[in-house]
DNA sequence: CAGCTATGCGCC
DNA sequence: AAAGGGCGCATAGCTG
């Protein structure tokens, strides 16, 4: 069966990123000066829609009476669903207005309800708008009919209605976005519009893109003339997404069926779906912030920041005459002066150019990073180089923790509540698990003790971080279903420890970091860290080289351990045995849940064979006649491809080289004017991948169920408990102190219980009480 | 000027 | 020969 959506080939998977980034940003720049002044820019925006949407003006209405909105929602009840959208003046629906609402029933035109536009010349608010309280009871009236509601990223709708139009109790029952990632992670396009027109249009749609048609101008100021058209074309166009989309995710569908998407389906109505009224509230609620204790920290790390700038400098001025040197050699040379400590590229120029470093790893030879950094400084301890290289991560670490956290913060708070609210992204990842943006609260410093107290509980409240200790090994213990695994876990066992001692044939004592008597065993610390990092490096699937890096021993002695714990565990060695058929035959692996990682990459061949020009050296390129092809009309272009008898005999002579002789097979092809593609690289990483996803996806899917059973649980609601910050194994919430004791005993219940169904190992949940992000503990 | 990539680094 | 999964975001430096 092939993947059920058609990926484009692109150049690179951060050009991929940056396409479905700019696909699903909806003009971030809306509130920038206009050049050329905002009449000239309606006017354009005018024309543009007249041109590309002028087709529909029949077919969309504008709804600016009661008796309108009424008789349109009478038709929603009787059709059983509506589409809804919202048009906004910009991205965070606690600071932005709400401009206007569109919909969308079959049988009905699709419809625009303005409720804030505006005069781009006065100012002053349009006519015939309706009340929005009248639009809210109306809308409330609608929900009672617990009808089906559509919607793209349903959480941020959900949020503009709640919060711009009051309207509590919104819900959607089908979010095109979520089913859009679901039916495929690896679809580079997420936004609205291309996946319509990919989908619904077969990508004949008009080309014409709306991603910068409003830039510098918010959609309040453009007349309901003109924005009806733009807007109510959202509302369905996420209709006929829905429609595309529902048979796939439909139990018993044929299509649903055929594709082998009954348990994706269920991940879909079970777990996706069920999240949105979380993460809403999650974004909504939002983190309470010492903003004194934030300015503190700005001036403490100032400080410190300075002081390493300036030992910088000064291990700098020892090397002056060499710098100097070079600065008289190379007049054109990018090192300025003073020297931007800030500059990968200078820095690199300061070791390889002017102090003659040499390179300490070859993949990277100019590279300035941490590791070499400190490869370099261990080198010869204690000498200026070393000193050098010290400073520069000592700056590295505080120039980071001031810009991107402590100075950064407070600009993210909301000004009406004195608190952050970030954006979840509830698929961000394509394994499943979340991401979160502006800011990302997922990567606030742990290390480091005071950046994460800078978030704090509310007033009255006290702060509770529950988190599943060693989820991911769990999940693969149950994955793998290895007896004396999952046994360790039964018996409250260390499992690090007890896959050491059966594996290295000596007892569990002997494999702690610490003897009963309460001394320091180093030996066994030595043998738990190797069994860890055996195991972690399966996880991730980490290469022998590199484990043995880590573990500081010879690569040989890496295998050997290796080779003992896949003899002691071969539960292991088949779990990625079997992830990695699963994934040649089917093209995806899945969660214990049903979630799916699609891996194309590994069913590449090794070896891709093209003609360098598109057809082969001697050929006459015009010898050949044309097909028109109707879709991008013009003639198709031909492909030639290189005869399997070459291809076979480059593969055999490639299948023998030594890496070092592939390079020379390569140029005497490229002489043939073949042009070899090697997709190694490509099918490692998606070797790598196919273990990793299923653990990392299983571990999203279980977080997600216990997000879901303790953002909805009843009696911590009554407690006045609130999540605020899922961060990937554990969850942070607030709760009134005087209820905390009930709260917190109940919020890890619910947490070890959540995975039940699928994930028999024991789990257990601590829950910590404090006064702040890793602050002190609060006695309850 | 905006928008992009490269490099580097914070978290799980 | 090399060999680590998943994110978001900061700065530098280039390009159109």
């Amino acid at each position: 069966m092939p993947a059920l959506f058609d990926v484009p080939k692109r150049a690179s998977k951060a050009q991929d990123i940056a396409i479905a980034k700019k696909a699903n940003s909806k003009s971030k720049t809306a509130t920038k000066t206009v050049k050329g002044g905002i009449s000239g820019r309606i006017a354009e925006i005018k024309a543009m829609v007249e041109t590309n949407l002028g087709k529909f003006k029949d077919d969309y209405i504008i709804i600016q009476e009661e008796h309108e909105l009424h008789n349109y929602f009478v038709e929603c009840v009787a059709n059983n669903v509506i589409a809804i959208d919202t048009e906004t003046t910009g991205l965070d629906p606690l600071q932005d207005q709400l401009v206007g609402v569109c919909i969308y029933t079959p049988s009905q035109p699709a419809a625009y309800i303005p409720l804030n536009h505006k005069s781009y010349i006065t100012g002053a608010k349009s006519n015939n708008q309706l009340d929005m309280k009248i639009v809210r009871e109306e809308f409330e009236k609608l929900l009672k009919y617990k009808l089906d509601i559509i919607m793209f990223n349903a959480c941020f709708d959900i949020r503009v209605l709640r919060n711009g139009l009051g309207l509590k109790d919104i819900y959607c029952t089908w979010d095109c976005y979520l089913a859009g990632r679901l039916m495929n992670e690896n679809e580079p396009h997420r936004g609205l519009k291309p996946l319509h027109q990919k989908y619904c249009l077969e990508g004949k749609g008009d080309a014409f893109s709306f991603d910068s048609l409003f830039n510098g101008i918010t959609f309040d100021l453009i007349p309901i003339n003109t924005g009806y058209l733009y807007a109510a074309h959202d509302a369905i166009i996420t209709y006929e997404l829905y429609e595309f989309q529902k048979p796939y995710l439909t139990p018993g569908n044929e299509l649903c069926k055929e594709y082998e998407l009954e348990d994706v389906a269920w991940v879909f109505k079970n777990i996706e779906m069920p999240c949105i009224k979380v993460v809403a509230d999650m974004e909504d609620t939002g983190v309470d912030f010492d903003v004194e204790y934030c300015a503190k920290l700005s001036e403490k790390y100032g400080k410190i920041m300075d002081e390493k700038l300036q030992k910088f400098e000064e291990l700098c001025s020892l090397y002056q005459t060499e710098i100097d040197t070079y600065r008289l050699k190379h007049i054109d040379s990018k090192l300025s002066n003073p020297i931007n400590i800030s500059s990968p590229t200078q820095i690199a120029i300061l070791l390889y150019d002017v102090l003659k470093v040499p390179a300490v790893d070859k993949k990277s030879p100019r590279g300035t990073g941490e590791e070499i950094l400190i490869k370099i400084a261990d080198k010869e301890k204690g000498s200026t180089l070393s000193n050098l290289c010290n400073s520069i991560l000592e700056y590295r670490e505080v120039a980071k923790l001031i810009s991107t956290y402590i100075d950064k913060m407070p600009e993210c708070i909301n000004p009406k509540d004195g608190r952050i609210h970030c954006k979840f992204n509830q698929y961000g990842a394509d394994t499943g698990r979340f991401s979160s943006q502006d800011p990302n609260l997922q990567n606030i410093p742990s290390h480091n003790k005071d950046i994460r107290k800078m978030f704090k509980a509310t007033d009255g409240y006290v702060l509770m971080s529950s988190d599943y200790s060693q989820q991911e090994p769990k999940v693969m213990t149950q994955m793998c279903g290895d007896p004396k695994m999952i046994d360790a876990y039964k018996h409250g066992k260390d499992l690090y420890a007890e896959i050491a001692a059966l594996s290295f044939n000596t007892t569990y004592d002997n494999c702690l970091e610490f003897r009963p008597d309460g001394t320091t065993n180093p030996e066994g610390k030595a043998r738990r860290s190797q069994a860890k990092s055996i195991l972690l490096g399966v996880l991730y699937g980490r290469g022998v080289p590199s484990i043995a890096e880590q573990l500081n021993v010879p690569t040989k002695k890496a295998q050997a351990i290796k080779d003992s714990v896949f003899k002691g565990f071969p539960a292991i060695p088949q779990f990625e045995k079997d992830s990695l058929e699963m994934a040649y035959e089917l093209g995806y692996v899945t969660t214990l849940w049903g979630r799916k990682r699609r891996l194309p990459d590994l069913q590449l061949d090794e070896f891709e064979f093209r003609w360098k020009d598109g057809y082969p050296k001697d050929d006459d390129p015009l010898d050949f006649e044309l097909e028109f092809d109707e879709t991008i009309g013009m003639p198709k272009p031909v492909e030639h491809e290189v005869p399997e008898d070459i291809q076979e005999r480059y593969r055999k002579k490639l299948s023998k080289a030594y890496f070092s002789q592939k390079r020379a097979i390569f140029e005497q092809a490229d002489k043939e004017g073949i042009k070899i593609v090697d997709n190694g690289a490509k099918i490692a990483d998606a070797q790598r991948q196919c273990v990793n996803a299923r653990i990392q996806g299983s571990a999203a899917d279980m977080s997600k169920l216990a997000m879901i059973k303790v953002g909805n649980n009843k009696r911590l609601k009554e407690l006045g408990f609130r999540l605020l910050i899922p961060v990937h194994d554990e969850l942070i919430a607030e709760c009134p102190k005087e209820n905390a004791k009930e709260a917190s005993e109940l919020f890890a219940k619910l947490m070890s219980e959540a995975a039940e169904d699928k994930l028999h190992i024991p789990i257990s949940c601590d829950v910590e009480i404090t006064d702040r992000w890793y602050g002190e503990k609060v006695k309850v």
